[in-house]
DNA sequence: TCAGTGACCAGAC
DNA sequence: CGTCTGGCCACTG
């Protein structure tokens, strides 16, 4: 079932570093299934990944996409700037700098997560 | 079964 | 920079 992979995306969302910022994309690739970024979208929206840090997830172009999913439209910026990542806002919506807060995942950390998959059987 | 729908993305221009 | 396109795939009515 899938159900593994949104167990994978709330393990993978665990490890986002504070101060940090992941894009779908690569939490999908970590998860090792890399074509299923829209797949952790549906998983955030829909709270299937617990209590892992949601808020730490935006797109490619470092746009909160789901900002309007949280309990106030505001609410993952002050998360995020509550952690030192300044946000800035522009006529799409608001954004951060993946150059400066994008999570540059070390391999160690892939095959850690790959290993953890292994060990807990998802 | 099947078409429609996304918190997506890379490439083309 | 910006817009469009095709590809992607789980989920839904």
């Amino acid at each position: 079932m899938k159900i593994d992979f949104y167990k994978r995306a709330a393990l993978v969302c665990r490890q986002i570093p504070r101060g940090t910022a992941a894009t779908y994309g690569q939490i999908a690739l970590l998860c090792g299934y890399p074509k299923n970024s829209r797949q952790v979208g549906y998983a955030l929206g829909h709270h299937l990944i617990g209590d892992a840090p949601a808020y730490r997830v935006v797109n490619a172009k470092g746009l909160l996409s789901g900002a309007a999913s949280f309990e106030t439209p505001d609410r993952q910026r002050e998360l995020l700037e509550n952690e030192g990542i300044e946000v800035i806002w522009t006529d799409r919506g608001y954004h951060v700098d993946l150059n400066k807060y994008g999570w540059k995942n070390t391999l160690e950390e892939a095959l850690w997560l790959r290993s953890e998959f292994k060990s807990q059987n998802i």
